[in-house]
DNA sequence: AACTCGTGGTA
DNA sequence: TTACCAAGAGT
């Protein structure tokens, strides 16, 4: 299989469903069927291409990485040498050459890390002890088609909530069914709270285009167009008069930012036409900020 | 080792 | 509505 397409694949499936990944791959391979013609691409439009996607660090990290393997002319074919590569931790490294490249590598996602923790009944594994327990599974030659069907069991059978123990095809075998409590293993993660945080983007429009600044490239959101925005304090933004607020909430914190109208551009950005937001590539906290504040400057005449 | 880093679907 | 969860990696 071609390497290049399981390395997107698999970076977009990085704590992405399946469903969220599928057209924007489809998207993606289109417009750079290549890791070369990847490698030659201008950061800005990657970005734009990934926006909506999360994590945004991945596209930074595909970029960075297919720039490496177009130099040195093609993907290494051992998980030991992809693991370096720039978005490619230890999963990645054994699916992709365990897919790619037939290598009998332990690939432990987390569908695999639930199937063997319920098999042996583990409430908390170690990478160690998964890995040794899959790896005294893999049959010879088998190795790619074996973890993608231990991912599929994982996904449709061996769910994390309410698994379908009675389509299983290793019930007999199973520790955790024997139990009673399969859902127990492994134990779920302490629940922590999460912070609520305050901001100000500002929508500054001037002949039917919109000023856009592109965030810092390390952090939140990094790398991404955005509109300008203030420090996201936990303490509540003044009040002034906001054209409108979105309620988002990030992996651990959630934001009240409010869209306030300004006159000046703010900080170094470009104009974009709003009829065309769309194409903006904006993630989907500023998407949304961007489309309450249209709305409000043109309020709906129908009631 | 613990924290950072998005988003959308599901129950 | 709330809470949980998803084919993890970087620091």
């Amino acid at each position: 299989m071609d390497p290049y397409r399981v390395w997107l694949s698999e970076v977009m499936l990085q704590q992405t469903t399946v469903a969220a990944v599928t057209p924007r791959f489809e998207r993606f391979v289109t417009k750079w069927p290549t890791v070369e013609a990847l490698a030659a691409a201008d950061d800005a439009d990657v970005f734009a291409e990934w926006a909506g996607l999360g994590y945004y660090a991945r596209a930074r990290n595909l970029l960075a990485c297919a720039r490496k393997v177009a130099a040195r002319g093609g993907f290494p074919a051992s998980a030991a040498d992809l693991r370096g590569l720039p978005g490619i931790g230890p999963y990645t490294a054994s699916a992709i050459a365990a897919i790619a490249f037939g290598e009998a590598a332990p690939a432990i996602d987390t569908n695999i890390r639930r199937v063997i923790a319920r098999l042996h009944a583990l409430e908390r594994p170690s990478d160690a002890e998964i890995e040794a327990l899959l790896g005294n599974m893999i049959p010879a030659g088998r190795a790619g088609d074996f973890i993608q069907a231990l991912m599929d069991l994982g996904a449709t059978i061996c769910r994390a909530r309410a698994p379908r123990c009675d389509h299983c095809p290793l019930r007999t075998d199973c520790q955790a069914f024997a139990t009673g409590q399969p859902e127990a293993f492994p134990a779920p993660k302490i629940k922590t709270v999460r912070p609520q945080r305050y901001g100000i983007a500002w929508w500054i429009e001037r002949d039917g285009a919109v000023w856009l600044v592109r965030r810092p490239h390390k952090g939140l959101l990094g790398g991404m167009a955005a509109l300008p925005s203030s420090d996201w304090g936990d303490s509540l933004a003044p009040d002034v008069n906001a054209l409108s607020m979105v309620r988002h909430v990030f992996t651990h914190f959630a934001l009240d930012l409010k869209i306030v109208r300004a006159g000046e551009p703010i900080g170094e950005g470009w104009w974009h036409p709003v009829d065309r937001l769309a194409d903006a590539g904006l993630p989907t906290l500023f998407k949304r900020a961007a489309a309450l504040a249209v709305a409000a400057r043109r309020p709906c005449a129908a009631a």
